[in-house]
DNA sequence: AAAAATTACGAAAACGGTTTCGTGTTAATA
DNA sequence: TATTAACACGAAACCGTTTTCGTAATTTTT
């Protein structure tokens, strides 16, 4: 098995020094024409290329990004992904994935670890239980050591970095005003508990929404379920004493289910009912009726992250540090399918 | 900010020298009580960590594994994918992601970039585009490095690996056996073009069992799509004219997309045709009806590549390499739903 | 022909660790 | 008291690069 050559073997057999060799291989107009030339021959005959590592020992930056997420089975955070990693590698970077698995101490042992000189900067968002319990210590440790921080749809404002979000009381606001527009007044949410300020703002703009239409908002109308187990019962026996005419979701997952649920209860949709939902992942695509559903743009978000990131490591490369943070609004765009249609 | 501390900071304020730092912080048995806990005091009140990338080069391996799968926005490799994450981490490993975005060259140029000391090892499922090439010399080439890799689903043995597959032949078999049983008799398959080894097993199973059962192979009622743009009106085409009482369809997609399209029809399903799809994945639970899929087992897949890829890892590690090839069979099973409920 | 400038290369430090080996001090043994 | 052993630490090599600086040898300039 033939072990990877080094500047060092290239060395041994040219009988030049290391130096030389490392000159040679950059085209330095230090290095006369046939050294140069017998250097890159007898290199590119050996397939030699540089090792990573210890590039990045000795310019102490790995062209490595880290991103945490909270699941990887979960059809928004890999679009997501996917943007940053198309952009990453567009750029020369590589993408180091780490799953918190919506919890905070994953989430705290995977951002030690990688910080350690194994990254150059983190994408991130947050576990639900960081969010829960709003201690963003060791994002705050993170932002101290220098280490470039973009955070992406569960953010927190409580720590220096910068922001990928989407707008989403607009959204939720422009949503259930069409809705209202469509003739619907009884309109329903169905949200979930915890979730920091993605799921408030969504339920502000419902709110709003409501309001500024001369409706009321009425707490029984709104169904809070646990994310990661969803009760049946309890969403059958909403619909079935509630009478909503429409229903927004904060999530795909939540509306697919809620509309197995009251079609099962013989209710048609969307002429009894009308459904929205958000993230418009492949569920919306596919589901019958097709779902209308909020798109969230993950592989813009992605890229736009990535972006963020690489711009911040690469001024700091530069000795040019940004001390300033942006918040990216990414607008998010209504897909109407099958579920609302009049 | 406060940069990261490192032993030679550590020495130079407590005047010993970085050896002696060193050592005391591995708690080695050469240093005096006095000064192991002077210098761990002083570290950990600086919360010193050691650098990765530095003990990366001086040990030649770096606890990265690399993963390249030709897409992440789908469900069966994001479940391989938490597999492998999930092992990888508990085994103090951390996993970087490259999308082959089922391209021959991608593909290439992602694995050789990592392979330059980024990562101690591969796991792999091949790009389309290389599979339909044949061309599998950058595998050839990073086995000769002596870098272990274990490919998985989409694999090729021409390259000396390990390997997780499914049992394709036999799971097809079951399937179309089941079917019969059912007393459906004109069994239809949907494939795609390409895919190596994996459509192929899965319709040579699909021929055994109607062979075995005395029913006749049909060529006509065999749909073949491109993976990456299915043609609607193919599809309505086929239905419309074959008359199949049930379908086997090689993934979720072709699945969905044609239970959506006989639905469209007006056929009803399961009691006109029965469908079964492949990969078990997030739309199989909730299309209506259900779909009774083949399920692939991703997280366990992963979990297993992850396995052998350590062990393979730490066995070269202990310089007693493992010269012996494994292919592990997972066994797919059948999960029934609605689609073929009689 | 002497001085200055250019060319072509090598030595060595640096990145941040680990590890082997050598050595001065003290304590135990003959 | 002389010899040996144990202890506690430091120097230096090493991992594979990059880069600064020094310097012979040659060429150009005066």
């Amino acid at each position: 098995m033939r072990r990877k050559i080094t500047l060092k073997d290239i060395a041994r057999e040219l009988e030049v020094s290391i130096s030389t060799v490392s000159k040679a291989l950059k085209n330095s107009e230090e290095i006369g024409r046939d050294t140069k030339e017998k250097v890159q021959a007898f290199a590119k005959l050996y397939n030699y290329k540089p090792n990573n590592i210890a590039i990045s020992l000795k310019n102490k930056h790995t062209r490595n990004i880290g991103v945490v997420i909270p699941d990887i089975v979960h059809h928004f955070f890999t679009t997501v992904f996917r943007g940053i990693e198309k952009y990453a590698n567009s750029r020369g970077y590589n993408v180091i994935v780490c799953v918190s698995d919506d919890s905070f101490n994953k989430e705290v042992i995977n951002m030690e670890m990688l910080a350690n000189g194994s990254i150059d900067g983190f994408i991130l968002s947050l576990a639900a239980e960081t969010l829960d319990k709003g201690d963003f210590n060791h994002l705050k440790q993170i932002r101290e050591q220098g280490i470039p921080l973009v955070c992406f749809d569960r953010t927190t404002t409580e720590v220096d970095c910068d922001r990928v979000i989407i707008n989403d009381t607009d959204i939720s606001f422009e949503v259930v005003k069409k809705l209202i527009g469509d003739n619907r007044r009884k309109i329903g949410l169905v949200t979930n508990v915890g979730f920091g300020d993605v799921s408030d703002k969504r339920e502000r703009g419902y709110k709003n929404a409501l309001e500024e239409n001369g409706l009321p908002f009425d707490e029984n109308l709104v169904l809070r379920l646990a994310y990661h187990d969803v009760e049946e019962e309890v969403i059958a026996e909403f619909f079935k004493s509630r009478e909503v005419d429409a229903v927004l979701c904060v999530n795909e997952i939540f509306a697919i289910h809620c509309l197995g649920i009251v079609q099962n209860l013989g209710y048609s949709v969307p002429d009894d009912i009308a459904f929205v939902g958000f993230s418009d992942g492949i569920l919306s695509k596919f589901s019958r009726p097709t779902l209308t559903s909020v798109a969230q743009h993950g592989d813009q978000m992605g890229q736009i992250a990535a972006e963020i990131l690489i711009e911040k490591i690469e001024a700091e490369l530069e000795e040019n540090e940004i001390e300033t943070y942006r918040t990216e609004i990414i607008q998010a765009t209504l897909i109407e399918r099958g579920s609302t249609r009049n």
